[in-house]
DNA sequence: CGAAGAATTGATTGTTGTCAACACACGTGG
DNA sequence: CCACGTGTGTTGACAACAATCAATTCTTCG
């Protein structure tokens, strides 16, 4: 219910990681005629439910959101989290319903891009349009990804590398890489990693024995960048590599 | 090496499963206009490399093949089993480059659909933009039913849940659903499955012992399609339901 | 202050992985 | 036609990682 009547792209913190990322300032000024006001999200209220006909994207402009997959048998399954920048919603683009639901895990804030309005403006204006295909198909890679990681890796290397994920999302915007508090809780943590929160709780435990983070309820310190990233086994772009004596 | 120099997309037998599905004749015959003649792969032969740069999509003509993620430490794990009429490639949609490669496993053939040509044609026929758009989603959904199954399902629901999906995709194609021959070695089902080979072995004796296939090397015979689709958790549209007791 | 939810910790079980030996199918060459 | 070798799959014994069950502690909030 608030009431910008006007979305500045260009004025937007994290357009460098949203739909405008790679569109010129004129493109921008046509996607802002099209993007509709915020919307503010409370904690574990939903963006769309399972089932719900697909109405549009939404960018997320602040806080974060969980999505989340639902059997037959009422288990679910987070399959991603969702920071400032990222959008929601390409589970269902076109004509589809959406097979997740996607909820806010803190007051959180979205602009909406109406389907048919978002279409014809793509067909207008192609790098719109390539800007979305590649954000389709970043989000098959990223779940590529995650496939391994969820078929090849143990419990720890796989807290270890949400860890790391997170922080170097943190990281690209702005924010620290080695301090800070998670918006997920540890039931949420260990959905998305398959595990039980028992065991995320334990692993938690061990890696701060191991001096690799120091934790105090959601905030997270990470001491040792480099020996967290290994366990992660992957190489990220913010952590100084051992090789690399800077 | 193979020279069809004409597609004909309305003769083939998976066009209904493919990207014309939804289209028109006339859009049809457009789409014939921009489809590369079939090429045939060999057992083990390599379709697109990961870390190749995007170059079109390729449709299954006939035989099947293994979609593969690797990891920088050298693991590797198979992200999808695809058959006639599907589609492969969109993980590298537009200036992407492919972060999985896709390997035949059997005697297989493709069709070509080259990306500039593609696109030029998707913005001249809504319906065919549309589908993609649909291509795109779909695989996106079936990627989050997959993440659901290996993080909330057992090794056995697991390898029941593969049985009768690929059951269900060869009844579509109008093949038997309770008799087949498996594309696909063991290793493959137990990597794509997030498993050892010992462990599939082990759960095919056991479905045997419970009656509910019969098993020669790869030639498998559900004799239990409603018990196996129990296992599974899925309710597959190819299935008598017990409560349906047509 | 008390209640409810979230997280931690401990004890134990069990599913799945690991290591190892063996069986079987398939191809080649004698 | 059979011996042989290789790759693929099966089976067994054992170990380990993570799940389950259960009890506590910590937090939050009315």
């Amino acid at each position: 219910m608030s009431t910008h009547n006007f979305v500045r792209c260009s004025n937007c913190a994290v357009s460098k990681f949203c739909l405008p990322h790679t569109l010129s300032g004129e493109d921008i000024g046509q996607l802002e005629g099209i993007v509709q006001q915020k919307r503010v999200l409370h904690p574990g209220e939903a963006l769309y439910q399972s089932g719900d006909q697909f109405e549009g994207l939404y960018a997320i402009s602040s806080g974060s959101f969980k999505s989340v997959v639902i059997a037959s048998n009422g288990d679910s399954q987070i399959t991603q989290f969702a920071f400032p920048g990222e959008i929601l919603g390409f589970d269902a683009y076109h004509g589809k319903s959406h097979n997740t639901f996607a909820e806010a895990l803190e007051t959180s804030s979205v602009c909406f891009l109406p389907h048919s309005q978002l279409e014809t403006l793509a067909q207008k204006v192609p790098a719109l349009q390539n800007q979305l295909y590649n954000l389709f198909s970043a989000e098959i890679q990223e779940n590529n990804e995650f496939l391994l990681m969820m078929g090849k890796r143990s419990a720890e290397d796989r807290l270890a590398a949400l860890l790391m994920n997170v922080s170097s999302r943190y990281s690209q915007r702005g924010y620290s890489a080695t301090h800070f508090r998670l918006s997920m809780s540890r039931t949420d943590i260990a959905n998305y990693l398959g595990l039980t929160i028992e065991t995320v709780s334990r692993l938690i435990r061990r890696f701060q024995k191991e001096a690799l983070i120091e934790v105090n309820q959601r905030d997270i310190t990470i001491t040792d960048l480099v020996g967290l990233s290994e366990l992660a086994g992957t190489h990220c772009s913010h952590v100084e590599q051992p090789s690399n004596a800077g």
